[in-house]
DNA sequence: TTTGATGCAAACCATTTGCACGAGA
DNA sequence: TCTCGTGCAAATGGTTTGCATCAAA
């Protein structure tokens, strides 16, 4: 298993970088999202811990420290409730409006947009940054 | 007063095409929303709401029924809660991270990189819609 | 040993719902 | 009149918090 002891040392290494202590539970829950594929709900993560499974206090804690430290990000794809991935560049997400099946969209080409934007704009000075989500029906769900 | 006149029939009008019934409270509550230069939130049609105060929930109810009717939208400017508009066409927020101003954005531009993204895409078939709102500061709080 | 982390339960906050009463059509 | 809408209060669901206990460092 030799895949899962790095994906414990990445895990370890996510948490010391925010400065947190690695305690078991957090390693689990971070080794959990270092191998989704896609934006996990509380729930999920709590599911998917091996081991002896975290409180949820636990988990909502950690995601907000992580996120935070901006390790992790807390994306929103229209459940109602907050999903979280170990955050990797600039992407967004392309969401099933029927199962909730998400990919992910790179290159989403609105840095350019953000500047055209501050040009027109009388009231705003800068843009940090922006939140996108696609919505749709993935093959499966047509 | 004219102006306000037509702002009730405005709302009445808004209310019909929904096959709702025109009563005091949502003919107030649409009113407010349609002299608004910003989403709003629950709370503050309630505060800007004149006469008789409706309660939280007959809000929350006409909007969940305007927004069903796509008369309104639920626009999530990132403050733990939900903001509603009447619907004008496609546009977008650009949110004050410290005070919460809004600015609109046009022409997003966005449809076009949607088709882009089809032609990549393995599992997903079709694309209903996107969300986008813009985070940075406005020249107050820079 | 020291300080930060956890579990548990209670608290919170936005939103929804059941129901008896009230008011548009 | 008949049905739909309202207010009120209780329920819900996601998330946060206080506190005593526990475990990394």
């Amino acid at each position: 298993m030799k895949e899962e002891t790095s994906n414990i040392e990445n895990a370890r290494e996510i948490i010391k970088r925010a400065d947190l202590r690695a305690t078991k539970q957090r390693l689990d829950i971070v080794s959990v999202l270092l191998v989704s594929t896609t934006p996990l709900s509380i729930e999920k993560i709590l599911e998917k811990c091996k081991g002896k499974i975290p409180d949820v206090a636990t988990v909502y804690r950690t995601m907000r420290e992580l996120t935070e430290a901006k390790l992790v990000d807390s994306v929103d794809i229209g459940h109602g409730h907050a999903h979280f991935e170990i955050r990797r560049g600039d992407h967004h997400h392309l969401v099933c409006e029927k199962c909730g099946k998400t990919a992910e969209i790179e290159n989403c080409e609105i840095e350019s947009f953000e500047k055209k934007v501050l040009k027109r704009e009388k009231y705003f000075k800068t843009i940090h940054g922006h939140r996108l989500t696609f919505f749709g029906l993935c093959k499966r769900c047509v």
